[in-house]
DNA sequence: CGCCCTATTTGCGCTGGCGCAAAGACAACG
DNA sequence: CGTTGTCTTTGCGCCAGCGCAAATAGGGCG
């Protein structure tokens, strides 16, 4: 449907593209389905394809060698993945795994080769969204280092309040079908860890607890526990 | 010195400059020096100059709201910083102090949008630099959520040995006027943890420790250490 | 050469957060 | 509407790593 189109306007990759670019890259695209659980691609692949999320959720990770894995990156529609990748010509760095069923649109490399070649701005526009992230995982890579537990997870419930809540009569909805275990992966601590501390949270009314969602009560207060315990009370 | 000139070409972002270029370049650029503990620009200000480090050592930091801060990178001779910043016209996401005696090339942003204006390229080749080390921030990240102090900081030293270790007959000399404590903000870890293993490693063999500076004897070692406890002994 | 300042080491006690294991709660499916 | 598999909660024990405090060791400078 022609809502497709509409809805690549909200891409942030293409917000500045003409029209006619535009409507470009809707006829070049190919429609991708991916059922929950599948993959879009996995890290070290080569980056054939770039992709905009219209319907469903991606998570993106990136495994060690024997290692756990981490969660560096949610994906919610109208959302580019793999877009850097494929404009600078690499590798993917990270795996792309569809948590919901999903629907997206595709383009392979060598077509968006071609239109960035007769729209340049949107290699420049790319390059800003890659610095854009670069400094949100800088600044989560401090948080990580200085923070407590509890501080980044409260921090991880705001981000994805703010990126994919729905606003509820009862507060901010989050529902991403996002397990435990994956908040886990996103604040590098443990599925126990998130467990109790959510639990802790709904005993103090601050929340409410789903399976696989979380309705947040008082973002105000959770802004509080996400910030330092407040510098010395100068003594 | 005109060894300046012949220095530039070393810098990743001109490698692929045509020599009239690196000329303009050069011919643009401004010499500063700064002396150790100095600062050559503080997050969030805006970035009006790039800079290329021809002698000496810059740390790069990100402070928190009253949190502790993180070390994200040492800037080695023959190296650029700011200059991603000043290319997309962002503010320093970061803040760049002079470890030692520096000196430098700086360029204002406005000149280097105009040799930008004549070499396309040059802006291509920085974001493919932005790009790589995303990539190994990616990296970084991950082991700072999934693995040990000790692995971190093997790892470290391996990362610091590889960018800057000097040969000496008895292994690989890490000089970097680096204190535990820088050591500690690049690891996550603190100040004494890191003294207390590398003080281990050294009763061990495997380096010898001095103010500020490592010796590293058994690399191999230290890439043991650095790779997870080896996959379950199947069983 | 000796003093002083700063970096480093180390003993000690403490605790945040991990992870097992078992119990409980949902959702989906037949 | 019960069964089954998965997700979630929670009690419990444990330990890696933190951080204070005090001792120690260099390095640089007069």
């Amino acid at each position: 449907m022609s809502n497709d189109f509409r809805n690549l306007r909200k891409v942030k990759l293409f917000t500045e593209l003409p029209t006619t670019a535009l409507q470009l890259m809707y006829d070049s695209a190919r429609p991708v389905q991916m059922e929950a659980g599948c993959f879009f691609f996995h890290q070290n692949e080569r980056a054939e394809m770039m992709y905009v999320l219209l319907d469903g959720q991606v998570k993106m990770t990136l495994l060690g060698p024997e290692g756990r894995q981490v969660l560096i990156r949610i994906v919610a529609p109208c959302e580019d993945f793999g877009a850097v990748s494929a404009i600078v010509g690499s590798d993917y760095p990270l795996t792309a795994e569809a948590v919901t069923r999903c629907r997206t649109l595709a383009w392979e490399q060598k077509d968006i080769m071609r239109i960035i070649d007769s729209y340049p701005m949107l290699r420049e526009t790319a390059f800003q969204i890659a610095v854009k992230r670069f400094r949100q995982l800088q600044k989560r890579f401090r948080e990580l280092a200085t923070e407590s537990a509890e501080q980044r997870i409260a921090r991880a419930l705001l981000r994805l309040s703010n990126q994919a809540g729905l606003p509820k009569t009862e507060g901010m909805l989050i529902d991403l079908a996002l397990s435990r275990g994956d908040l886990a992966e996103m604040t590098g601590t443990s599925l126990y860890t998130v467990s109790r501390t959510l639990s802790q949270w709904e005993r103090d009314g601050l929340l409410k607890n789903g399976r696989g969602k979380v309705l947040i009560r008082d973002c105000a207060q959770l802004i509080t526990l996400a910030t330092p315990p407040e510098n010395p009370p100068f003594n």
